[in-house]
Order: C-alpha cells, then structure tokens, then sequence
DNA sequence: TCTGTTCTACGATGCTCATCGTACATGATG
DNA sequence: CATCATGTACGATGAGCATCGTAGAACAGA
C-alpha cells in the first residue's frame, strides 16, 4: 500500500524481472528540467558516477553529502527524466536513461559527458 | 576609465572592428557554468530567441521580465560563455558563442537549441 | 547644452531549494 | 522475533538568486 505512496506521481511500473519507481514518459521529459537537474553540482556528479558505473545506490556513490540529500537529488533526477530506478530487495538501484534521453534530446548527454569534469586538479 | 570598472573580471576586448566586454577565455568555460546558466527558463528563452535572431539588445529581447532584469541575465550567460556581447554605440548586442561552445563541447547546444520549447502551447 | 534612449550598478525583497537530522517503513539476516 | 542496513518522508534552516525599482553613466541627436 505505501507503494502508491512513494511517489506522488504516479504508479510503480513492471518490467518482466523488475519494478521500477514511476518515472516521466519519454515524450514528457522536457530540456527545462533536464538542464535544471543537470545544474546542480552534486547531481550532475552523480550522473557522472552513474555513467561510469552503470548503476548506483543511495549508499553507493561517493558525493559529499548525506544519505538522506542523495535520496533527494535522485528523486530530482528520476522526476526529470534523466534516471530510472528499479528495486531489488531493500536497495534502489539507479541508472541513466540513456536510450531515452538520446531519443528525445540527440546527443546531449554525450556532450555534457564529455565535458571534462573541474573537480579535477592535476596531483603530483 | 570606467571601461575596466564595467566588469570585475577583466578588461574590455578590441576586435579590428569592435569592442567587446570582457568574457571568459573558451578553455576556461565550465561545462557547470554552461548548465547553471541554461538552467532559467528565462536565460534559455533569451538563448533561443539569439539564435533564431543571431543577435539581440537588452531591449529588443522579448522576455516576460523587466530591463535590469535582462540585463542581469545577459551578464549571467556572458561570464558563464554563452554569450558574447559587443558595443554599437549606445546599444550592446550581444550573440551565441557559436564556435567556441562546439570547440570545448560538441554537439551541446545543438542538442539543446533543437529541443522543442515547451511554452509552445496549441492555439485554436 | 539639453533631451531622450540604452544599459548597468546597487540595494531590497521574496522565493526556491540544497542540506541536514530525525523518524519510520522495508527487507535481509541471525 | 530481534537486529541491522537501506532508503524515504518530513520539518527546519540557511544560502543563493531571480526580480524589481531607482539612480546614474554613456551615447545620440537636436
């Protein structure tokens, strides 16, 4: 019953092995919020993590906040479009929706993730 | 003397023609800044409305918000390196960089430009 | 010089949101 | 059942910023 509750807009989706938390259609996600999730340093961090590592957790990726903020910025993230996020057993496991997002706003997360990252410092 | 007082991150630039007012150098442009900025719906408006129009004035740009509001705007997308703003006079035009953007970051603003707005809304 | 236009700087204001701590639900494990 | 780990919801808080009005500088034209 609280998994209606989980999320205020909409319904768990089912896939043949998994259920996935509700996310935007393709056709709904728009630029707007894609650039307003991306803008954030954290989250767009995370979408950097997320791409090299194919999947996250909440625990799982190393950004410099806590738990409950990362839980925040993935629902921004899924809400807009850019993540989906599947469970398995007690753990949510969040991925890129690549093949959407190519679909719908060609060659922009190439882009952006080609760009490199400024947190970079030459060490040593 | 109040040319170096009109920003406080540099100096103003000399083209064979024109003056420019002080921007940052295309290898020193973030890929976060890009975001941040692009992230206002207002600043993306202005961003569309430069490249339909190739060129634009705090004035002759038509956003739902007031002068100094554009203005501030307009300042926001030039130190981030969206945009590139020279002196004609009285007016300063200001306009897409272009070529640099597609140097440090192919494809981005392609992808972006060609997304649909979303304020376009069916009519009658 | 006077007037009108364009634009920016500045201060104020109000809202959005990133962050955190806490409490709680859920699932895994013993 | 008891315990622990995972994640979210919720409320509070503080910072950032979008917006505006006003004042003043710079330029064009008469």
């Amino acid at each position: 019953m609280c998994i209606d509750r989980d999320d205020r807009r909409g319904e768990m989706m089912r896939d043949s092995q998994d259920t996935w938390l509700p996310q935007p259609a393709p056709d709904e996600v728009e630029i707007g919020q894609i650039l307003q999730a991306l803008a954030d340093p954290v989250r767009l961090q995370i979408v950097r993590l997320l791409a090299a590592a194919g999947e996250g957790s909440c625990t799982s990726l190393d950004v410099p906040v806590k738990r409950s903020t990362v839980s925040h910025h993935l629902r921004t993230l899924r809400e807009s479009g850019v993540v989906a996020t599947r469970l398995v057993g007690n753990t949510r496991l969040s991925r890129l929706r690549t093949a959407e997002l190519e679909e719908q706003f060609p060659g922009l997360m190439t882009a952006i993730l080609a760009a490199t990252p400024r947190d970079r410092q030459p060490v040593g």
